[in-house]
Order: C-alpha cells, then structure tokens, then sequence
RNA sequence: GGCGAGGUAGCUCAGGUGGUUAGAGCGUUGGAUUCAUAACCCAAAGGUCGGGGGUUCAACUCCCCCCCUCGCUACCA
C-alpha cells in the first residue's frame, strides 16, 4: 500500500488510559492488529519500532486518585504496572512500552511545546473559567459536577453527563459544584493557550483529503473529511492543573498541558527511551514509514490534530497510514468499563491459562476492521472448535502421526514421482493442484498484511491448512502404505513441507501455535523464515532424513464447561444493573423556604399548535393558551410526543421562567415533564380538566 | 437536523471502472472415509443483494427518495 519503498517503520499503537485494565475491545480495536502487523514486518526483516505506553495524565487520573485516595503517581503506577503486564502476558510484542509521567516524556513535550513556541504560533487567550475559592484551584470541566441539562442527572460532569451520553460544557450545567470541596464555583479569569489547528486546514486538506484518498480506509477517511468540512477551531492546549506536565513558560505557572497534547507525544519520547541517540532515524527520516493504531474514537487525534503538531513542529515525519479500527461489541452489547460488561484481559489470561493463540484467533477473524463487531463465547467456542482445532491443528497432528507411523518420523526423501501407475498420476495432479493452491493463498496472505486486512490474511493462512488437509485425503497415502512406500513418502515430504510453512506462515497470527508446530518438526525456521515473508512463496523448510520429534495437539477444543461461568459472569452485571436503575431514585435537593417556592409561577396551559422544530431530533415548538396570553414554549419532548398528539393537551409549565432563545426562536416558559428512569417523558396534567391560566401552588 | 461509515445466505464476511446460473468460511443436511482431537474430504439445501423509484439492452454495482445500525456534531431551561 506505501507508495514507496522506505527503510524502516515506526509503529504506534494508541496509549491506553491509565485508570482501568485492559478488555477484548482494547486488543480488537488496535493492539491485535499492530502486533500481528509488527511480527509480520519483523519475520521480514525490516527495521521497526513498535512504541506504546500508559497515558497517565488528564484529570481523569486526579479524580480517580482522589476517589481511591491515592496519589494521582501511585493511581497511575496501579494502572501501569496492571496493563504493562497484561500486555506482556497475552503477548503484544512491544519493543517498549513506557509512560507519559517519566521524566523524559516531560523534557520531550516540553521541547515540543517550546519548538512551536518560539514560532509563536500559540494563541493566548483569557477567559472566564469556574474557580474554587476554598481550594484556591481552577476546576477543569470534569471537576464540575451538577444536574444534566438534558436528563436531569444530578451528577453530571463538566464535560458530559455519564448517564446520558450527552457532551457538556461546564457552564450548561444546572448548580454547579466543585467536585473538590462541593462548593458553589465562581467565574474567574485564566489565561490559556490554544493551537491554532484552524490555520492548519488548507494544508491538511491538501495532505489527507488529496494525498491518501485511496490509501487511507474508507471509514477513516470519511471521518477525517467530515471533520475537516466542519472547520476546525484552535484548541486549548493548556489546563489549570497541578498534575501534567508543567508549561515551559514563565507566565504559565501552575499550567500543564492539556493531556491530548502530551499524549502522542508519548509515541516519541518512547521512541528515545528504546533507541536512544538513535530515536531521530524513527521520525525525522523521510525514509521511514509511521503507522498509527488505533481504534476509531482516535482517528481526529491522529489524522488531524497530531500530524498538525507534527507540522508546526517542523522536522517530524507524518504519519503514512492510521488503519483505525470500529468498535468490538460483546454478546451483543457495547462493552462498558462501568456496568463491567466487558472481558478483562488479565481475567481472560488467568481463566484461560495457555491459550492467548485461541483468542488471538477469535479476535482476528472478527476483526472490526470495516464495521462494529461482535464477539460472543459462543462464537469463540465454535471458531477454535472447527477451525483452529480441527482444520489447523488437526492437519499437524495428522501428518506427524503418519510420519511417525510409517517412517519413524524420520522425513522421507522428495524422491521424483514418476507417473507410472494410476495411483502415481493421481497423486501428482493432486500435489500439482495443492502447489497451486497453496502459492495463491501465501500470495494472498502477504499482500493482506501488507494492506492491514489481517482478517483476510489469517484466513489465508487457514486455507493452507485446507488446502493441506484436502491433499492427503486426495492422495490416501494410507491406502498407498499397502503397495507404495515411494509414493508415501513423496506424500508425506510435502505435507510436512506445508506443516513447515504453516509454522512460518502462522507466526505473527500465532505465535504460541507457530512456535509449537517448530518444535515438533525440531527444526530451526530462520532462514525459510525470512525466504518465506521476503520472497512471498512456499519454502522447504524441512530436510529429508530430519528426525521429528513427537507429535503433540496444537490446540484443545473449547466446552461447554469452559465458556459457562463467562457467560454467567457477564449475567451478573446485568442483573445487578436493572436492580439499580430501578432503585436509584434521585436524592433530596436542598431545601427551600416557602418563599423560594413562590417566586415560580406554575400555570397550566391548553396546547393550541405545535410543530416540529427545524433541523433539531428533540424540540417541539408548542403553542400555548397560557390563560394570559398565546406563548411559544419549545420542548425537547419530539422523542415522546409528536406534534399532533399534543395539540389540544394541557400542560403544565412555568410561565415566569425568563425566556431563552434556542435555535433562533425565543421560548417563553418550560413545559414541566416527569422523568422515568429509562428516561422516557411524560407530561404533567391535572387529573380533570381547569381552565387555561389557572396557577399550581 | 448536518456529516461520516455500514446494511449481501442462520453466523462472519468477499464482491476494481455496471454484463453469463451473486461467492467463501463456519453452521445445517446428506454422502464418503479412517491417518487424525466424531476431526478431515465430497455434495446439497439456503439469499426479492435494507425498501421504493429512475438511468440502461443490462444494476448488488450508477442517480434520487426513504428505513435501520454505529460514530462525530447541533439541539433538549
């Protein structure tokens, strides 16, 4: 796919949050993928970096620290240590995987920052933002907590309510709260600074929309493209926070900066811990190649705001491919960290001790690569049962078994076969047609790894095992065995030819299974290896007169029993979640006197017209009799009501609510709705019917 | 509402620039076989290619409208 030849590759894969483990969706979505990518680019023998690390800033970490009680270091540490072994653990052959909260990260992102800087590209600009006075802080949104405009959660954050889904700015919502001391916040003044990503759009324009229109994937492209027709805006940079990384400025003390600047950064600071004075060759040399993974909630980050800095910077390289990418559902539904609906990596590794090959497997071959995927045990059980099992596994142990049988395991010779007899032409044409076959499927395999369709590719590697299994069926060798040991023996040689390709060919899908298949055959792969990937063909890799060693089951077929206690395990959540939601009844608000009660004039109105509004899915403009006078209210009840079922309706409202424009129309007055928990809006209505304009007290 | 990505056999997916009976794997059913972890091999059944219009001699493939799923975005006093 890369339009040219380059050198060498550095390869990121996305850096995961430090405030949770690891999930089936994590590796799916970008880790999988990389590493099957990386293992691939190795086994050829190029020269590549695969970085990763720990994202450990953000205010994210300091409210889960604060919420643990710990030090935001040693929450991130918990974090780190948890995630670095659990990648260790299923395998993800990083060449290191480091953290943002090292030292070096920080001279990095500072040198960065400072690189832009002095071109003085940063706009400073200062605002009002929400500030504790008892803490003495500035409170980034998500240190904002009150009641969702939208749904009415009473602990919504500053940047978006967790119930709803709804993203938020802080001042949206209703009775703020400092999340630190539970005060009231006040506005004060701060200073920040904003990359201008907006003078960046022409160039990007050109550099993505026109430069990688057909190699870059459609569900990235398209997004990059809607992103860039929106316009873009300059974006904060900096935060009012003491934990980060500190601005390298003089007026900038007690700032950080934002942690969607740092992170990527991380991919290069990494990069200088592994290669030391060396790290430069992997991001400034026109000749090596960067490719980003990454699930498709980075793709902005990636393809549009990185490569910006990366540009303002100046002597970086770009990124030449981002292969995000969809999102891995489970049983049916998203995986979510809060309702625990999700399998944990680290419990998968300890349920399933020995068996990272199976779930690699799965997980490959419903690879979300153009769409949102499923992954269910069920799934899982059948996938290793009848294919990894049965067609890989199987093909292995079948032919070590008649190896043995026939020839003590010893390899026999690849004597010519010449076609003599009925039998002998048979067996050629087949071994002819297998050849065939097996050559396509190898081409197949390479030139989809190299095009990032690992799921294609591990299916071609399946198809050798098929292909290998149809030729000794085909060929019979043990009917052979009665009169023809030549003939066996050829048929033997290739096939233990094709189990030595498949040792090779499996490597960077599976590397447990692959390394499992070389000891068997107790050979040494390097060199087939390396002809195999470079020279995209089958080789011999196997050597007449070579003793085998035993033969042993690659894989064990998935039961009932094995997948019952997850399927169970992910039962609970879910239980547990509707007793929840049917118990959380909002808590009391504080108190009010009488008198703020009376300040609300509640009246009940009759509904005379209503419309849908324009351009919005949730607004109704209604027209009310309020009694006084015909008002115009607007509601965001169109999900529950249409506008001919509420014509005619009474309603209840407060009519001395000062009226607010929304969507160009001004609504004077809120319709009052009870909310269930599901969400779902009902009216308020008298029981009998009053006369328009009376008031509710 | 706007933008983007999808909607093809029970399941997971292929189907450059429109052209013979729409393909593969798994699953199902039947057959064959015994070297092999009841595995492998062969065969069959199974699809109004989301729906409706249109262009064309011909559309899964091009155009228009609509529906559904996912994501981003606007909006819910």
């Amino acid at each position: 796919m890369s339009k040219r030849d380059f050198k060498r590759t550095t390869v990121t894969a996305a850096l995961p949050y430090a405030n949770g483990p690891l999930h089936i969706g994590h590796m799916a979505g970008a880790y999988l993928p990389a590493d099957t990518y990386v293992r691939y680019l190795r086994l050829k023998g190029d020269d590549v970096a695969f970085v990763c690390g720990s994202d450990e800033h953000g205010v994210a970490i300091t409210l889960g620290a604060k919420k643990e009680g710990v030090t935001p270091q040693a929450f991130v540490d918990k974090y780190h240590a948890l995630m670095k072994q659990a990648f260790a653990d299923f395998g993800i052959s990083f060449d290191i995987y480091s953290r943002t909260s090292s030292a070096i990260h920080r001279e990095t992102s500072q040198d960065f920052f400072r690189k832009i800087d002095a071109q003085k590209l940063f706009v400073e600009d200062t605002s009002d933002q929400f500030y504790d006075e008892q803490e003495g802080i500035f409170l980034a949104d998500r240190y904002i907590v009150g009641t969702c405009p939208n749904c009415g959660h009473d602990r919504a954050y500053g940047d978006q309510c967790e119930k709803c889904g709804t993203s938020l700015s802080p001042r949206q919502l209703i009775n703020p709260r400092s999340a630190v001391s539970g005060n009231a916040p006040v506005l004060k003044p701060t200073k920040h600074w904003y990359f201008p990503l907006d003078r960046f759009e022409g160039w990007l324009k050109e550099w993505l929309l026109e430069g990688h229109r057909h190699d870059w994937k459609t569900n990235v492209y398209g997004q990059c493209k809607s992103w860039l027709e929106q316009g873009l805006q300059p974006r904060s940079i900096t935060r009012d926070l003491d934990w980060g990384i500190p601005v390298p400025r003089e007026d900038a003390k007690g700032k950080v900066l934002y942690v969607w600047f740092d992170a990527p950064i991380g991919y290069i600071s990494a990069t200088k811990e592994l290669k030391g004075a060396d790290w430069e060759k992997y991001w400034k040399d026109p000749d090596t190649r960067l490719v980003h993974f990454i699930g498709k909630d980075n793709i902005v980050f990636h393809c549009i705001i990185f490569p910006a800095m990366l540009k303002a910077e100046g002597s970086f390289i770009l990124p030449d491919n981002v292969p995000a990418n969809e999102f891995l559902n489970l049983e049916g539904d998203k995986i979510s960290t809060s309702r625990n609906h999700a399998v944990w990596l680290h419990e998968y590794l300890r349920d399933f001790p020995g068996r990272r090959d199976e779930l690699r497997y799965v997980l490959t071959s419903i690879s979300p690569e153009t769409k949102d995927a499923d992954f269910t045990w069920k799934d899982y059980q059948q996938k290793v049962n009848s294919e990894l099992v049965a067609i890989l596994g199987n093909f292995v142990n079948r032919v070590m078994v008649l190896t043995h049988k026939y020839f003590e395991g010893r390899v026999p010779p690849a004597e010519e076969l010449k076609g003599t007899t009925d039998k002998r032409k048979k067996v050629l044409a087949v071994y002819q047609q297998a050849h065939r076959d097996l050559d396509q499927s190898v081409a197949a395999l390479i030139d989809s790894l190299e095009n990032f369709r690992f799921r294609e590719a591990q299916f071609q590697l399946m198809n050798m095992a098929r292909t290998g299994n149809k030729f000794l069926a085909d060929t019979e060798p043990w009917k052979l065995a009665k009169e023809d040991m030549d003939a066996v023996g050829a048929i033997l040689n290739y096939a233990l030819m094709v189990v030595g390709n498949l040792a090779i060919a499996s490597a960077p899908f599976l590397p447990d299974g692959s390394e499992a298949i070389r000891q068997q055959l107790g050979v040494d792969l390097t060199t087939a290896s390396r002809q195999f990937w470079t020279g995209k063909k089958l080789v011999e890799p196997v050597p007449a007169g070579h003793q085998l060693g035993q033969p042993v089951l690659l894989y064990k077929n998935v039961e009932d029993a094995d997948i019952q206690p997850q399927l169970e395990r992910l039962q609970k959540p879910k239980i547990a979640n509707v007793e929840a939601t049917a118990n959380s009844v909002k808590p009391l608000k504080p108190t009010v006197t009488i008198d703020d009660f009376g300040k609300l004039d509640i009246r009940i109105g009759t509904v005379t017209a209503a419309e849908k509004m324009e351009k919005s899915d949730k607004l109704l403009k209604l027209t009310v009799n309020s009694g006084l006078d015909q008002r115009t209210i607007l509601s965001g009840i169109a999900k529950q009501y249409t506008p001919e079922q509420m014509v005619g309706k009474q309603v209840t409202f407060i009519a001395n609510l000062a009226p607010r424009k929304m969507m160009g129309i001004e609504s004077q007055g809120m319709i009052l709705m009870a909310e269930d928990q599901d969400g779902k809006l009902r009216l308020l209505q008298p029981n009998e019917a009053v006369n328009p304009g009376a008031s509710v007290s």
